[in-house]
This record gives C-alpha cells, sequence and structure tokens, in this order.
RNA sequence: GCUCGGAUGGUGGAACUGGUAGACACGCAGGACUUAAAAUCCUGUUCGCCCUAAAGCGAGUGCGGGUUCGAUUCCCGCUCCGAGUACCA
C-alpha cells in the first residue's frame, strides 16, 4: 500500500485512545520522568500552528524516555479562567462557561489531530470546581500562615498566637505589615478577638491591603495595565483613574531570598534566571535619617544627631550609595509621602498642590515612563546632612515612587542621571565627590578613584568608604545598612467574574475563611458581567450571595462573602501537582503520589511567563513546602524556552487609477513599482512558494470573481512580511489544514525542522515539502515498487549497520541537548544513505522504526505492526543501543590546507602516528606543486581532523 | 535607558569543545518518464573572474580591528534586528 497517512494516522490515533497507550500509574519499578507542558488558555481562535511547536518538542521527549525505560508522566489540560471568556460574555450574554466548554473542545479535537501521547484520564481545568476547590484550599493555608524569618519558613498561625499568649510580640522576627504593634503576653490576652483578628491579619501570607487600581468610571470597572493605554482606557479611550482599594494581597516577598537563591538550583536558561533576578531586586545598602530643619527645632551647623528624631522630623530614605553621601544636594520625596504636607510651607503650598494633582493624573505606568520631561516642585523645607550638617532643600516628584524604598531619596546629581537632570532644571548644586568624575555633561556612576569633598572618607576607595560611612551613620543613629527588595507583595484580588471566588466572608469588617467542608464555594450565576450600579465587583449581583453558619451554641449567623475572585495565575501556581492525582477529592493530590512524582523534570513553554506564572509557582511551591504537603523546594528541575512562532504574511499589489481609486487589477510583486499601487494582506492559505493561487483567489470573495492580473512569467509573485500572527493579517494557518494536506507526522516533524526550539521565527510553509517526501522515502524503504510490504532477513552490510548506528547516537545526543531540528536532517540523511543501499534488511529497519517513532509516532507504529510485533507495543520498546564498533573508521580525508586555507583532501590512515603523516603529506606530488618550492616552517596535525602546512 | 539574545547563499537553517563554511531541506535552472498533468527520479545551484568545457584564481559567515598555524566560533570597538523590562535610588 502507498503511504495513506490520513488512514493510518485515525487508526492509530483511535487505537492509543482505546487502549490508553499512555495512562501512567503512580508506581512503577522503572525511574520517573514528569515531562510538563505550559498548559493552554483555550482561547476562541483555536490553535494556530505556533501553539503546537512546544507540545511536540515535549512529545518527542517523552516518548523518547519511554523508550528509554522511564515511567513518564506528561499531561494536559486547561487555564480556562480568564478575561476573554468573560469579555466575550458581557458583550454577548452568553456565560463564559459555555464558551470555555466550546473552546476547550475545539482545543481537544486538534491537540488528538497532532497524535499527543498525552494521559487525557489526568485532565485539568482550572475553572472546574473539582479544580478550583483546591485552589481556595491552598489560598485558605495561605490565610492561615504567616512567615518566621527564625526557623526561614511559613508556619501555621498557630503558632503565631502561642508565641503571642508566651511572650508577646517582642521575640516574634516575621515579615509582616509596617504597623505591626509591639505588646506583651498580658497586652496580648486582654485583646478583643477583633482586635486580636486585626493584628494576625498583619502577619497572614494573604492579606487584606490597601492598593490602587485603574478605576475606570465610564466603563464602570477596574483595567488591567495592559488595557490602559497613554492614560485612557484601550476600548473606547475613556479617561481612567487611580482608585484606592481593600485588596488581597500575597505576601510574596517574604520568600523575596529563597526565590533568589533557588535560582542557583535549577537548570533554566540563564536570561530567564536574570530576568527573575532583576525582577526581585536584591539591592544592598542603607537607610538613612535625614533630620528636618524647622524653625522651632533650631539646627544651625549642629550635627543632627544631638537632636531626638521623631518620625515627624526626620525623612528616611534607601540609597544603594551610601559612599555618596557627601554629594547630596536636595532630597527628593513622592508626591504621595505622608511628610508632604508637614515640610510644604505656606508660601509653597500652592506650588505643592498644583503639583500634586498633575501627578495625580498620570497612571503610575506613564509616571515610569516618562524619563525625558523633569518635574517636580518645592516644599519650602530644609533637612540636614547627618554627616556634615549641610542644609538642603526637600523637593517633590514623581520619578520617585511611594511603593518603593521608603518613599524617598537623596539626589546625587554627580552620580545619577535623573538627579542631575533634576538639579540642572531647577538649578541646584552639583557636587563631585571622586577624583576621576567627569560631570560636565552628565551625571557619572562609576566608582572608580578617590574621594574628594567628601569629608572623613576623602582619599579613600570606594570599598574603603562604604564600611567607613555605614559604621559612622550608626554611631550617630542617624542610619543603618539594609537588604532591599525591588519585588512587591502581589495583589490576588480581581473585580472580575470569570475566577476562582476567594473562600471568605466577612463578620464586623474581619476577614473569615468559610469552613473547610464548605468547599468548593461555587462561583454564582449573575444576570450581567459587569460591576454593579454602585461599583462592586460583578459578584454582587449574585442573589443569595452570603455564607450562612450556625455556631456551636447554636446562634445562626450570615456574613457577606468576599465579592472580588482570584487572578489568572491563581490556578496555574499549582497545577502541576494536580496532575499527579487529578481525581482525588480529599486532597490537592495525594501524598503518596507527590512523593513519588516529586517535581517536574522537564517544563516547555514561553519565555513570557518569565516573572509571572513561574516566579508565583516557585512562591507557592516553596509555601507549600514549609507546610508539609510538598517534597521539593523548587517545582520545576529543568526548564526550556520554546520561540515564538511569528507569522508571515503575504501581501498583493492593487492598481490605483488616476482619480487615485484602487481597481481590480493587482500586479505581481516584481512589477509593483512601474505602477502606482496599494499593498494589502492576501490569505497565506492560498499563496504557496509566493506563488497566488489564482483561481482560489478569485473564489475567495465576489468582488474577485472578475479580477485581472498584470504577471511576470505567468506568475502572480506576492510580497511577503514578517508580522505577528493575527486573524486581521490573513497570516494565521491551523495545524488542522497542514495535518489533512500533509499528515500528522509531517506537521510534527515540519515543526521541529523549522529550526532551533528556543529561536523564534515565522511561520512559513515553504519547505514543507521536503519532509513530506522524506515520509514518503522512508515508507518505501520498507516497500517494492507496487508498494507490497517486503522487508529481508539477511545479515545486514557494514555500511547498512554504519548508517543506522550513526542515527542512533546522533538522535541521543540532539534529544538530550533539545537540538531537534538537526535529528530530522541526520533521519533524511539516514534514509538517503538506505535508499542508496537498496536496504530492506529488518535487522537495520526495525530499529529505524524505533529511533523515529518519538518524533513520528503514526508511521512508526504502523510499520512496527507490518513488521510483525504486537500492534501499539512500540511505545514501550528498548531505543536501540549504539555500538561504536560500527562507525570505527580506519581512514580519513584529511583537509590539507597551506596557512590555513584548504588546498586540497588527502587519504591518510587514522593508524600512523605525526612524523609519518608529515612525511606522506610533503611527498605527495599534489602538496609539493602547491608549495611551488616555499620552505615548510611548521606542521600541524591534529588526528582525524586537519592537516596545516606553514610557509 | 538597562538586560538578554541574534545577524551565515535567493529562503529556513547546519557547522556541538577554535580545525574542510554552506550539511539537510526549500526554491530555482536543466533533464528523464508521461498524450498531458501530478507523482517520481537524475544533474546543477555561495558570489565574482576566466572559460566551449575541464580546471583554475580570488573573495566570502553584519562592519572595523585583535589573538592564533588556523576564527562563523575567542577578545575589543561599532552597526542593525528581535525579545524582556521600566525612573528601583
Amino acid at each position: 500500500m502507498d503511504y495513506q497517512f490520513r488512514d493510518l494516522e485515525n487508526k492509530w490515533q483511535k487505537f492509543w485512545a482505546e487502549n490508553q497507550t499512555f495512562k501512567v500509574e503512580n508506581n512503577s519499578p522503572k525511574p520517573k520522568y514528569y515531562v510538563l507542558d505550559m498548559f493552554p488558555y483555550p482561547s476562541g481562535a483555536g490553535l494556530h500552528v505556533g501553539h503546537p511547536l512546544g507540545y511536540i518538542a515535549s512529545d518527542i521527549f517523552s516518548r523518547y524516555k519511554r523508550l528509554k525505560g522511564f515511567n513518564v508522566l506528561h499531561p494536559m489540560g486547561y487555564d480556562s479562567f480568564g478575561l476573554p471568556a468573560e469579555q466575550y460574555a458581557i458583550q454577548t450574554g452568553q456565560h463564559p462557561a459555555i464558551t470555555t466548554e466550546t473552546n476547550i473542545n475545539r482545543y481537544r479535537e486538534q491537540l488528538d489531530n497532532i497524535g499527543f501521547s498525552f494521559d487525557w484520564s489526568r485532565e485539568v481545568r482550572t475553572s472546574d470546581p473539582s479544580y478550583y476547590k483546591w485552589s481556595q484550599w491552598i489560598f485558605m493555608q495561605l490565610f492561615n500562615s504567616w512567615y518566621n524569618v527564625v526557623s526561614d519558613k511559613a508556619e501555621p498561625i498557630e503558632e503565631l498566637v502561642r508565641k503571642f499568649e508566651e511572650s508577646g510580640s517582642a521575640n516574634i522576627k516575621a515579615v509582616a505589615d509596617d504597623d505591626i504593634s509591639v505588646f506583651s503576653a498580658e497586652e496580648w490576652k486582654q485583646k478583643t478577638d477583633e482586635d486580636k483578628q486585626r493584628e494576625l491579619l498583619k502577619y497572614r501570607l494573604t492579606y487584606l491591603r490597601e492598593s490602587t487600581v485603574n478605576w475606570c468610571p465610564a466603563l464602570g470597572t477596574v483595567l488591567a495595565n495592559d488595557e490602559v493605554k497613554d492614560g485612557v482606557s484601550e476600548r473606547g479611550g475613556y479617561p481612567v483613574e487611580q482608585k484606592k482599594m481593600m485588596q488581597w494581597s500575597m505576601r510574596i516577598t517574604a520568600y523575596a531570598d529563597r526565590l533568589l537563591k533557588g535560582l542557583d538550583t535549577i537548570d533554566w536558561p540563564e536570561p530567564l534566571k536574570e530576568m527573575q533576578r532583576n525582577w526581585i531586586g536584591k539591592s544592598i545598602g542603607a537607610l538613612i535619617k535625614f533630620q528636618v530643619e524647622s524653625s522651632n527645632l533650631k539646627v544651625k551647623g549642629e550635627i543632627a544627631h544631638n537632636l531626638q528624631p521623631t518620625t515627624h522630623n526626620t525623612i528616611e530614605v534607601f540609597t544603594t550609595r551610601v559612599d555618596t553621601i557627601f554629594g547630596v544636594s536636595f532630597l527628593v520625596i513622592a508626591p504621595e509621602h505622608e511628610l508632604v504636607k508637614v515640610l510644604t510651607t505656606d508660601e509653597q503650598q500652592d506650588d505643592i498642590n498644583n503639583y500634586i494633582s498633575l501627578t495625580k493624573k498620570k497612571s503610575e505606568l506613564d509616571r515610569m515612563a516618562d524619563t525625558k520631561t523633569v518635574s517636580g516642585a518645592f516644599t519650602g523645607s530644609y533637612a540636614i546632612n547627618p554627616l556634615n550638617g549641610a542644609k538642603i532643600p526637600v523637593w517633590i516628584a514623581d520619578y520617585v515612587l511611594a511603593g518603593y524604598g521608603t518613599g524617598a531619596v537623596m539626589a546625587v546629581p554627580s552620580g545619577d542621571q535623573r538627579d542631575y537632570l533634576f538639579a540642572q532644571h531647577f538649578n541646584l548644586p552639583i557636587i563631585q565627590i571622586l577624583d576621576s568624575q567627569n560631570i560636565e555633561k552628565e551625571a557619572d556612576p562609576t566608582k572608580e578613584g578617590k574621594y574628594v569633598n567628601s569629608d572623613f572618607i576623602n582619599g579613600l576607595s570606594y570599598a574603603e568608604a562604604v564600611p567607613s560611612v555605614i559604621q559612622k551613620l550608626e554611631e550617630l543613629e542617624a542610619g543603618k545598612a539594609k537588604v532591599n527588595f525591588r519585588i512587591r507583595d502581589a495583589i490576588f484580588g480581581r473585580q472580575r467574574y470569570w475566577g476562582e471566588p476567594v473562600p471568605v466572608y466577612f463578620k464586623d469588617n474581619l476577614p473569615h475563611l468559610i469552613d473547610e467542608s464548605d468547599l468548593p464555594l461555587v462561583l454564582p450565576e449573575v444576570d450581567k458581567y459587569l460591576p454593579t450600579e454602585s461599583g462592586e465587583p460583578p459578584l454582587g449581583r449574585a442573589e443569595g450571595w452570603h455564607y450562612s453558619k450556625v455556631s456551636p451554641s447554636g446562634e445562626s449567623f450570615v456574613g457577606s462573602y468576599e465579592l472580588s475572585t482570584m487572578p489568572g495565575w491563581a490556578g496555574s501556581s499549582w497545577y502541576w501537582f494536580r496532575y499527579m492525582d487529578a481525581q482525588n477529592d480529599s486532597a490537592f493530590a495525594d501524598k503518596k503520589a507527590i512523593e513519588y512524582w516529586k517535581d517536574v523534570d522537564l517544563y516547555i513553554g514561553g519565555s513570557e511567563h518569565a516573572t509571572g506564572h513561574l516566579l508565583y509557582s516557585r512562591f507557592w511551591n516553596k509555601a507549600l513546602k514549609d507546610l508539609g504537603y510538598v517534597i521539593e523546594e523548587e517545582p520545576f528541575k529543568k526548564l526550556i524556552n520554546q520561540g515564538m512562532i511569528q507569522g508571515r504574511s503575504n501581501f498583493m499589489y492593487r492598481l490605483i487609477d488616476e482619480e487615485g481609486k484602487g481597481t481590480n487589477t493587482f500586479v505581481s510583486y516584481g512589477l509593483k513599482d512601474q505602477y502606482k499601487t496599494t499593498a494589502l494582506h492576501v490569505d497565506v492559505n492560498i499563496v504557496e512558494n509566493d506563488i497566488l493561487n489564482l483561481d482560489k483567489f478569485k473564489e475567495s470573495r465576489e468582488e474577485y470573481a472578475n479580477a485581472e492580473f498584470i504577471l511576470e512569467s505567468g506568475k502572480y509573485i506576492c510580497g511577503h512580511e514578517v508580522e505577528k500572527m493575527s486573524k486581521s493579517k490573513f497570516n494565521v494557518v491551523n495545524p488542522d489544514d497542514i495535518i489533512e494536506r500533509y499528515g500528522a507526522d509531517t506537521l510534527r516533524l515540519y515543526e521541529m525542522f523549522l529550526g532551533p526550539l528556543e529561536q523564534s521565527k515565522p511561520w512559513n510553509t515553504n519547505g514543507i515539502e521536503g519532509v513530506f517526501k522524506f515520509l514518503r522515502k522512508f515508507w518505501k524503504l520498507f516497500h517494492d515498487d507496487q508498494f507490497n510490504f517486503i522487508v529481508s532477513n539477511d545479515e545486514p552490510s557494514k555500511a547498512e549497520y554504519k548508517a543506522l548506528h550513526k542515527i542512533i547516537r546522533k538522535v541521543e545526543e540532539d534529544i538530550e541537548r533539545f537540538s531537534f531540528n538537526t535529528s530530522v536532517s541526520s533521519f533524511m540523511i539516514c534514509v538517503n544513505e538506505l535508499t542508496d543501499l537498496k536496504s530492506n534488511k529488518r535487522i537495520i529497519l526495525q530499529d529505524l522504526v524505533k529511533v523515529l517513532n518519538p518524533y513520528a509516532p503514526h508511521i512508526t507504529e504502523e510499520l512496527w505492526a507490518l513488521l510483525g510485533n504486537e500492534p501499539g507495543t512500540l511505545t514501550y520498546a528498548d531505543f536501540p543501543k549504539f555500538n561504536p564498533d560500527y562507525l570505527v573508521e580506519n581512514e580519513f580525508a584529511y583537509p590539507v590546507s597551506i596557512n590555513g586555507k584548504t588546498k586540497m583532501n588527502l587519504n591518510i590512515s587514522l593508524a600512523l602516528d605525526n612524523k609519518e603523516v608529515e612525511k606522506l603529506v610533503l611527498e605527495n606530488s599534489d602538496v609539493q606543486r602547491y608549495l611551488d618550492g616555499k620552505a615548510v616552517k611548521k606542521m600541524i596535525y591534529v588526528k582525524g581532523k586537519i592537516v596545516n602546512i606553514v610557509v
């Protein structure tokens, strides 16, 4: 039979599903291996050809590991809560659950078409109550925990309560809110329940905090950062303002150091680790207190430590460059800083008010994006440099962010470019502090040279100055060394409908967890998916959305539920555990299952999740480990980023008439410059190798039925450009179409053949023929000219063994280093060689089938069965063992070069030693001719590589 | 701005630890088979010069330098492209 890919692929896909070929057990004598893909959000557009890239790579790896004797967990699921489904629901009234279900079914169909070896019995959907029950449960565990700095881990909150009861708050070292109070055990016991809860909330790993959101009054909704462009909503262009509201937060900052240290223990791409390091942003510096000079404090040249500092008359700044303290010429505090009111003098009041109202109009994003404009206002007050008593003005400016550090900076114009520009603009002094500094045109942040104008550190180097300054500050009680992190606690609430309800109700304005037995807290029905008229989240519309509880004493109580839902990242921060034991109803995963699978051995996904999903997942994993639920400190041992598949658009050129109107005539790419034309996108699916299919084009739309063309050599050539893959650019390619035409095995091979996995590249169907031809050629190895299956049981020749063992070694090496594109090339070489050798030896072909199986599972299953093996057993066969003996050579065709330029090749036995080779080469008549009598200075001979003659 | 990645024929890419640059494909050109098309097969294909051809010569991995017997690979400086990130004190 000819290679009937569609029949054969359908047959095997059905076989695998019916026989549950890829179902995996949570115990096995084989070693475990867990291969995970980043699960998709099931969007309405379906899968395009870029999505499966990573899945194909992970599938090849999984199948390879099975052949290598591992018990492989390779699951798939859906991250099915999300904004698009909700927006669609707002527009159409269709319940997001219905849209989501439809989309998932479509995705499943498309995925099944490609022949993945997923264990679908473990499928998860984050929007399914049986799944989000456990997202809610984990939220509860975090709520019931605090971070103990002494043991450096999260502990149950009861432990903290016990400590409070024993000895008050004095000996507690915790990562907590700034406003925790100090109390004795006695004082604790005397607190009301309410006060105790209020205090504990400051310690919990999930807690309430006031934070700002992008509020759009016209749309009546909160917007995500990327829904806001230039201060107005992306949809509609309505103004957006910053609104403060109480929000759930997660204390990820408690884990900042562990998240940083853990990076050194995992095998991830270095750029990605670097991104996380920068995001966490550990900086070692110092806190310095600047005394405020005000009329009633009367500081005149006196050193500040003589004064009694209070929070009202000191400004605390954080700096990573304490050494520059003598270069400080002003202080800048954030416009939101609490001291602004106190510091502003009557004369400056108007200036300050104006500036603050100006700032309010800008979103934090805008404030951060605008680095060019210098703006600020003077408060009228001055502060005193604690080390030299200098009187320096205090300004406010929006380049200082209230949320980072202390919300105040000491400005050193000579060392910091922003400070430099600010000083220039407002005519403030710029003080040189290092002898090698060049500050004529811009700030010089380098640390080289010796200090000048710097009092007691004059003449010292950077390394000497830092400890010296810190010591002095500590002596004066005007400052101390301090580690600061850039990372901020993660906001966990969303004013949305399509997400997990937060399992919390309120009583006396205090949050309480619902009973664990009441989980899952199922998302209620609402009439509309918009916020309520009073501005409450959509859940405010749900009827009867109250928590009722009967207390042990028999009193019934009704509390209102939290109305916000969890963010998109909640469900994806632990899903790899659910795959270990997806059906469990009494735990997020059984302890034994977690002990068996432990962690993910290989995780494949895009680098766009570098600072979101991949950081949150690590955080939850660590918290769950602290609480004793999981084993490993890090969830993903090895991570590979697959590159983005970009779109490749095709263009046609419409002729413009004299009046400037478009005609129905189209000019081929090479001729377009001779005419007046306008370019328009044409569907890439009716273009092949940039040549337009004219008939299909005419059929595509009625208006094109009578289109005319100006052709070049009888063809219409289209222009092309690399763009994002999107419907509007007509460059979306559906894998289903490729499979229909060439089969799933060809698609799999071609996606790999396209280039290195990590590299971003445009999708281009040009070239897929080559891969398709390869599979047909492979098929023909097993068949005669009439397509009768025929293999020989004869002993293969040395050349045949060599071809086989070359590919065995190559595929092993390539898969281990995730270089899938090169092994596809090698398969082609191997099949070409065997075709030339007219090889149809069973011994060779049977092993070749195994080696190719991970890449092209359908065709190999079919041939495996045709070879007489039990159908379906290929998945768990043994990968062939590489034998180097077959590759031993006794001769090598050495390139002979003169002064590094290759001139010729020479066959030389590998058994000869240096001297013999040199002699042989120099005696060769061709070499003599090239040398042309010139004296040989030196000879380089690298065995098995090269001979180089230096003259 | 900062960080990271990249730049190789007409195209996608290969060259893994410094050792024959352009593997493997696509495309293109020519040919075979065929009434024809498809499919298949064969030959050629980095560029330039010379040439009927064989052969030969020269240049060549973004640009300019350097290290080396030898550089796509290492070092220094630059240009361009892509991604991430955002005034982080």
